[in-house]
DNA sequence: ACATTAAGTGATT
DNA sequence: AATCACTTAATGT
């Protein structure tokens, strides 16, 4: 865990808030498809990812879900910065995309630790920014973009995180992550395929550009 | 061999 | 782009 910190916060991090994470933060392995936190929830923790990813998704009031962005390592969660000030529950959802490991710091350290690190000021900050821009793209892809381009957005960003061309998803998946019908995920890939930029098997798509 | 689940397709809105 | 209705293909028991 102490390498792991180094390896993907060293450079952001001081060597004093290093040894503050260490001592009272948790290390957390997930699986992948496990959920951390779900709609609603009281979020205690501030996960900081060292492996994987997380899929964050929004929920809507029958329970139908879409897919905002995945956090990667040395993403944390702009979700748990804004509950942790105002106590609020969480309006998100996440899921482990791939096992992942995280630690967890107890949210009652947030507010000290921004007065007594400066690199953890600025870390919260970046992140915050960071979290803000990928907020944007999603919107920009529900607003501008037509199903085709969303749904190769989302291949795209999905073999960015799994590190793997050939991704373990079923049609009906992605049609809700992308909150639209099986049968039109079906149709777009099948036209990406004679376009010769992905290659379909069962339970698997194969990207083969981008 | 049969049931179940994933994927492909035409027609309609 | 969504839905229906149906077919075909792959996989598990």
């Amino acid at each position: 865990m102490k390498e792991q910190l180094q390896n993907n916060y060293g450079f952001l991090f001081s060597e004093d808030l290093i040894s503050d994470i260490l001592e009272n933060g948790i290390l957390k392995e997930v699986k992948e498809g496990d959920q951390l936190i779900n709609f609603g929830d009281t979020i205690k923790f501030m996960p900081l990812l060292l492996e994987g990813a997380l899929k964050i998704m929004r929920q809507d009031n029958d329970g139908d879900e879409l897919l905002l962005y995945f956090l990667e390592r040395g993403d944390t969660c702009a979700m748990t910065m804004t509950c942790c000030m105002g106590q609020t529950k969480s309006e998100i959802k996440a899921v482990a995309e791939t096992d992942s490991s995280m630690i967890m710091i107890p949210v009652q350290f947030m507010d000290s630790w921004m007065k007594k690190h400066d690199t953890w000021r600025s870390y919260v900050f970046e992140s915050y920014n960071t979290r803000f821009h990928e907020m944007l793209e999603a919107i920009d892809s529900l607003a501008f973009l037509d199903m085709h381009g969303r749904l190769e957005k989302y291949l795209r960003d999905k073999v960015l995180v799994n590190k793997d061309a050939m991704l373990s998803v079923t049609h009906q998946e992605i049609a809700y992550d992308l909150h639209t019908s099986r049968v039109v995920v079906s149709r777009l890939l099948k036209a990406l395929e004679k376009e010769e930029k992905i290659k379909l098997h069962r339970n698997k798509v194969e990207v083969l550009v981008f």
